[in-house]
DNA sequence: TTCCTTGCAAACGATTTGCATTGGA
DNA sequence: TCCAATGCAAATCGTTTGCAAGGAA
């Protein structure tokens, strides 16, 4: 039997606190600083259940951050390797955690909304795929860094339509 | 071990001819006609050895097709299911044939220069991998209809710098 | 004749950037 | 004080669309 977990973000005060000093520290070791509206943005992608476009968190964020900012917010964090950012099936970019953050995980999108989800696979799961996948790794003329695995599907609103 | 076979398009002449088959027939289907731009663009992704930009396109087809038309007639092909698009992590939209024509198959892409390749994972891994994602199905509330493995690298030209 | 298709030019929308202003260390 | 950060407006760039002309059945 395989387990997900849909992960909601971060949720202890304590791990909160965590993610916000290793950000400020990374952004530090670059020369930046980490300021209120930076704050903002990744507090916003810290209790996020899935990757975010500049768009929703502009209304998330209800105006604070003007959008010509926030897409320099975005592109400072991405830089300073504290956000991923990607693009799903629509081409607009959307932003989360990197890894190192928010732990390793894939997701799950929705071929009708667009609608992505974040997922942890066990471990038991994801050692084995990551074990595939590493094989893999061998044979290819590629030095393999990583790697993503989206789950397709239709969430529970879309699979009736 | 594994093994990973880099597709390089269809290369027997049968194949070619039945590719073109297939796509008159499910164009048709849907009231359009298999022009000869679109059959140059399914030419060209065919022969391909990963997903091409609008962009790239244009030029490999040295101004045969205009670029409105080519949008065009990406839109129309994708539409009747001949084509697949995506986004790389540049978010510049890329085609390739749909699965049904080019078969099942994953991504090495280079996170230095954006370069995607298509590969085929030998069946026995594939199986291994896709029993694992069926069985992720089981437990989540999704209707799963299909995954996608990107496997991220350098490739040699980029693994230098 | 009747639709489908094409191609030019104009329109769009997401993202980026120039430049003058503000703000934090 | 000094350099990074901000915010507005204008510019970019990939992509889409209106519309009139061309082409196949």
């Amino acid at each position: 039997m395989v387990l997900i977990i849909i992960l909601a973000g971060m949720s202890t005060a304590s791990s909160d606190h965590d993610t916000e000093r290793l950000i400020a520290a990374r952004l530090g070791a670059g020369g930046s600083r980490y300021t209120s509206a930076r704050r903002l943005v990744a507090r916003a992608l810290a209790q996020s259940t899935g990757p975010q476009s500049a768009t929703e968190l502009l209304s998330s964020l209800e105006g604070a951050v003007p959008l010509s900012s926030l897409y320099r917010t975005l592109g400072v964090l991405e830089e300073a390797g504290v956000l991923a950012r990607e693009h799903g099936s629509d081409g607009i970019a959307r932003y989360e955690l990197a890894e190192w953050l928010a732990g390793h995980h894939h997701h799950l999108v929705c071929t009708g909304c667009g609608e992505v989800l974040d997922i942890a696979i066990d471990p038991d799961t994801e050692t084995k795929i990551a074990s595939l996948i590493d094989h893999i790794a061998g044979s290819a003329d590629y030095a393999v860094s990583g790697h993503r695995i989206d789950i397709e599907g239709r969430c529970t609103t879309c699979v009736e339509t």
